[in-house]
DNA sequence: ACGTACGGGACGGCCCGTTTGT
DNA sequence: ACAAACGGGCCGTCCCGTACGT
């Protein structure tokens, strides 16, 4: 049975319960590899530590995914496909400002939800390299939205730096803040970086 | 010389180079090793990618570093050094925001100096977990320099994330900027940031 | 500067005799190279391990010797030469049991007085494939005047069994006995396996 | 497959094997391993030397043993069992020459059916070096076994001697020598070394 | 009499991926 | 849904030997 086209991953919040065994050492396969990607790198983990992590033979994780790469993309497709609903959440927004506050807090979002995976996505050459189209829209797009406060290079430099410095705390920090506190101070941090002002008091929907 | 005491290049890092022609292969070793670590890793980079770019074989690349690791050594060596001299200089300061100020300036100018280096050193995680040690205190010296303006977590968030973004921005990210002016624009930001005011001369930051 | 110990040959170029220092580098070339054999095997050592020992660089070496294998060939030289010195000897000898007590004990004498080289010379196939020819008659040779004491297959077993047992005895062999009553040892269980009894008296000469 | 010969599975070296096909690879390997160890030492023996003989690739080796270390474990272990086996049956003997004797028959019974592996073990410093404290203990015990009939250095370097004395002898030394005829001739003569007379029973030693 | 730089090649180890069998 | 076996190839390391200074 060397076929199977990989089912086609279908959307991370399906509850089906037919398949809770056949996905389940699909599902610890990605939470192991994001683990070990972010420990070594991903051209620094090979197949075999995975399995080895997992108690397996190298077969039975080729049975789930064709390639190192494909095993790749199930790791990161959850996280592009949330990161392009909050970039069509926040361009439904009216002002600049909006816009900007919504992109941050839904990055930030995800990336605290996320916290070694983020690493992983936003600095390795060879995650990035690998499928650089789809993922370069997506970073510009999210730059540009947050930039947008600010014109000129002044912005744009902001925007990036805000975009690094999220992905780059969390991970391996051991800051001693729990996931709670450390979304607040992101936030914050990155509002004061953008010169932005929390919206009206009311959480994070800015609806009057 | 296969030694490890870096031999009497001893020329320092300083980035105007003369023309000595003398140990130019090894110098030209790590430039290009610089440069291949940030576009594929340092996993991913392999010795045999290394002595093609430089157009000779691996056992020349092996005659001046024996290791992969010593080679990676040599490339980092000179930023970290010039990394405690701006810790040394900064925690010589009196004041909070001037001790911060000095940091936050003196980890961009080197950051903006070495482009492209920086981000190996900042999230490669093979870079990391090689001199887990030596650096460890480094970033901690740094980080606590920053986060002194603000006390309590928001302050340590804060201040890994400027270090983080500053980090993330330099490197393959063109965005338009030349490096001048991307230097004013990461202080301002940066101050942002962690709020602290530009000193009091009148350098170069017109902000009424 | 390969070597990681000290480079304490910078002191000293004494300009006294002209010989003493010509061949002091030889000389002490070869005790090295006689030490890593034992303890590495012939093949398992190399110039580069040699060199360091010495706390110079392989080129030293190679202004000596040409080739590894004529520095083993050099290690070995006068230990054959003393070899086929004690073969003629031997043969001079009038009675079977003098020409075999002969052998033995000029075989012994030799292989205490260089204890660590001789398993080498014994045992290591690298070594005793490199001279086939030359070696092979020299060990038949004096294979044959230990064998003749015992006809037949019992005398050759004999006779081999004495050889490697000498040469296995002496090396690393922390038996907590000297050199002299090592000697003296191995001659007479030499003579017990051999079946020959001890000359009449008078030390090692057997000359009425 | 890479070409070169690779005998399709010929019937197997071993004398007088079975048919089990299970582990077929696996034990020709060792047995290949044996037998280029003993030609070339095992430093000089590389793994793509044992992958050709046995007409496969590096990768192949790999899969069975990880590291040639481990393949040289394969290969001694059996042996060393079966020196502690006779360890043990030996020291329930009750006469101390009884306890030699036993020591002596066992060690030569196994050398002369194991002829080429055990000059590996007994005179490669690479293997000696290898499990350095667990054979030391082996060889030691043997040892006090066997000079336990001569008290003092005497016994020691006879015991040396005869066990030295076996492994040199065996080995790619032709001599002419069946095994079962070599077997008596060695037992004969390391029991005149020692100094011991042949156990009661009217056995094939015709002395008078 | 020695050091510096380097080529050509082999080493042990490990990679990713396929085949074949249960 | 796995495991065993194996191929083809690259990795970092290290080899021996040479060419050229000084």
């Amino acid at each position: 049975m060397t076929s199977h086209v990989a089912p086609p991953t279908t959307g991370a919040t399906d509850t089906r319960a037919t398949d809770t065994r056949a996905t389940d050492t699909r599902q610890r396969l990605i939470e192991i590899a994001v683990r070990l990607f972010t420990q070594h790198s991903f051209a620094g983990t090979s197949l075999q530590m995975i399995a080895d992590e997992l108690g397996v033979t190298k077969a039975a994780v080729y049975h789930h995914f064709r390639t190192r790469e494909d095993l790749l993309n199930a790791v990161v497709e959850p996280i592009i496909a949330e990161m392009w609903r909050t970039i069509h959440d926040a361009e439904a927004q009216r002002s600049r400002h909006a816009r900007a506050d919504r992109v941050l807090t839904g990055f930030i979002d995800l990336a605290v939800r996320n916290r070694s995976l983020i690493s992983v996505l936003a600095s390795d050459p060879a995650v990035i390299a690998m499928a650089r189209t789809s993922r370069e829209e997506l970073v510009a797009r999210q730059l540009a939205l947050l930039a947008e406060v600010q014109p000129g290079p002044a912005g744009r430099v902001r925007a990036a730096m805000v975009m690094a410095g999220v992905a780059g705390v969390v991970g391996p920090n051991a800051a001693g803040v729990d996931d709670d506190a450390l979304r607040e101070h992101l936030i914050d941090a990155g509002r004061r970086t953008l010169g932005i002002r929390p919206p009206r008091r009311a959480d994070e929907s800015p609806r009057p």
